[in-house]
DNA sequence: GTCTATAGATTGATAGAC
DNA sequence: GTCTATCAATCTATAGAC
């Protein structure tokens, strides 16, 4: 009884999938809860065992999978450099995506969160995530500016350098990721953001204000 | 023996100075190494005893000045708005006043380094600074739209309202601050700060640029 | 007002049965 | 691969002597 209650709560084994599948779709789950829990009360305030619970596991179980918190916490940000892959790996960036992207963080303020509260914890001493952050931030500026530099050549219509707007850029989404995040209401995250690239000459200026009436677009449901 | 240890100890009591002032005082150092060790360590991982033990008293002691954690976090955030009144009290705000904080703010990374690590952790549920927080934003945001109107009128030189440009300019200053504070070497805080207000057409766009071979202004020494 | 002593809870991690 | 049981450390906070 026991085994079969075991069996079905891990989801009955589908034909095809071997354990390979099995420990990836578990290690997936538990990294799921753990986003949530650090995104809902911080990294350090997280313990292993609400990781646990929230993932339908004991806490030794899941020590199986990440044997240390500081993996499991090396983990969920892989996951979410995975899951932010059309930002962080491609090269393919240019303004217009990054307004996009914007636009869909502000739908998902749990990862934000967990993502401004981790990046910033990281500053602090012998963060097991800050050459990780360190590394992540040099790497998307110097993305950024190639991308710039591919799309408006040495200067922007602003009249900055891809390099030097490239931190900007950055700066810009997560302080406003921090203002959004404590004061929703007040702050308008997605246009604040369309203001800057208005200010740096990249943005869609026709677009800022399309008028009202207009049918198509800007339409959510 | 003993009593005179302990009065040798906490300082000679000076002429005029009644305990008020001594309390006063000892609360500072408190404060100061509180700060000290937020800055480090991130808030919830100080803890009490660590904090006592460099103002030079025990854990316990300190908590007859601030009863709980989460008062001595109070206390260091209202202090450090003490400290930094120039730029939240004070209603004179102008951009260059801007560009002097961030040039003094680069200077000092641990104020930097605990104002941006308790910000970001701010955002957590039930965090005892949240509302802290959301009510700074909210005034800084306020002031500032306030002192670009006084300064500026309806539109800055970029095109942007005071209401507008109000958030870029706190997401810029707290958002360049945590890519300084990863990487000081290859984050110019001042400078990127100065690339925006020119964008705003707020800045000294005259000094941006002030030619090579200048004897003056920009050296470091 | 500062101390010693300790309560009371939670934490990350280990050992070993099944 | 997941469980039960448990450890040792650490933390905030309280009680009471001096």
């Amino acid at each position: 009884m026991s085994a079969e209650e075991r069996s079905a709560a891990r989801g009955s084994r589908r034909a095809g999938h071997g354990r390979e599948t099995q420990r990836a779709e578990r290690r997936a789950v538990i990294l799921e809860a753990a986003m949530q829990l650090i995104a809902e009360r911080g990294y350090r305030r997280t313990s292993l065992a609400a990781v646990a619970e929230r993932a339908g596991l004991t806490q030794q179980g899941l020590l199986h999978h990440f044997p240390t918190k500081e993996l499991l916490l090396i983990g969920v940000l892989e996951a979410r450099d995975r899951w932010d892959a059309a930002a962080a790996a491609s090269g393919s960036w240019r303004t217009g995506t990054l307004a996009q992207l914007v636009e869909y963080n502000a739908a998902r303020p749990g990862i934000v969160q967990a993502y401004t509260v981790l990046s910033a914890d990281s500053v602090t001493e012998e963060h097991p995530a800050r050459d990780f952050f360190e590394a992540r931030f040099r790497a998307v500026r110097e993305a950024l500016a190639a991308a710039l530099r591919a799309e408006f050549g040495d200067a922007l219509p602003g009249g900055l350098t891809p390099e030097r707007a490239a931190p900007l850029l950055v700066a810009v989404m997560d302080g406003l990721q921090l203002q959004w995040l404590l004061d929703p209401e007040e702050v308008d995250m997605p246009a604040s953001f369309r203001d800057f690239l208005t200010l740096l000459g990249t943005g869609a200026a026709g677009e800022a204000e399309p008028g009202p009436g207009a049918g198509e677009g800007d339409r959510e449901e």
